[in-house]
DNA sequence: TGAATACTGTGCCATAAGGCAAAGTATAGC
DNA sequence: GCTATACTTTGCCTTATGGCACAGTATTCA
């Protein structure tokens, strides 16, 4: 449970940022190399491989390499343990169960204990 | 739309901290003050406070101060700014619109042109 | 009025985040 | 084999983050 804590403050983490969330955007419509991800930013390579690899340390995506191309994919169920977390806070301040209650189930205790 | 890529990366950022979660936990039953809010945390209450501080600058909270305590409420339409967000994600990777289609409207391209 | 309470402000510190340039490695294509 | 492509590594820089101590302000209570 302190690892769920890790892994959200890591999700959230990745998503704090613009250009993290519009290259899982990108990678929502199907898998792309590094160089067609990066090709919509004004950024050195090196630079967007730190975003990257920010995602990937966080989960969201996966990334696998093929001669010289590197392919990234998005990871789906990650991106749930965010929904999970927030639908949880909903149910709690709303004081009943909603048409999310299927994430809150177990993840409701795991962050309030910290 | 670039404010509302600024909102979204404010409060995925306030969400990326243990201590803020554990806040909105906790806020979610109901209004506290700072020092109740602090009592948990292995803190003190300067650092405490700029936790406060990023939780209302991101708009998940709001502070009034009475008297000399400052109270503390949850902000709930700011959580699902965040929670839009995800869902629209969801929404183009799945390809269909979903029962939580309610919140993609408007959402989905405005964070995709960055 | 004097003391306790509840913040608030200031300044400092260490680490992390996000950017760059420049050089290196490893495949693919000619 | 040589060149272009697609990353990758390294080192550096600036700003942001999250913590501290210490001092200050403003209410409340006795």
């Amino acid at each position: 449970m302190a690892q769920y804590s890790e892994q959200l403050s890591g999700i959230f983490q990745a998503l704090a940022d613009p250009t993290r969330r519009a290259v899982l955007g990108r990678l929502g419509k199907g898998p792309a190399s590094i160089s067609d991800l990066a090709k919509p930013f004004d950024m050195t390579l090196p630079s967007f491989m730190k975003h990257i690899h920010c995602l990937e340390d966080s989960g969201l995506i996966q990334t696998r390499k093929e001669g010289r191309v590197r392919t990234c994919t998005i990871e789906k169920q990650r991106l749930a343990v965010a929904e999970e977390w927030l639908s949880a806070q909903r149910a709690l301040w709303e004081g009943r169960t909603d048409r999310l209650e299927q994430f809150v189930t177990t993840a409701r205790n795991k962050e309030n204990s910290k």
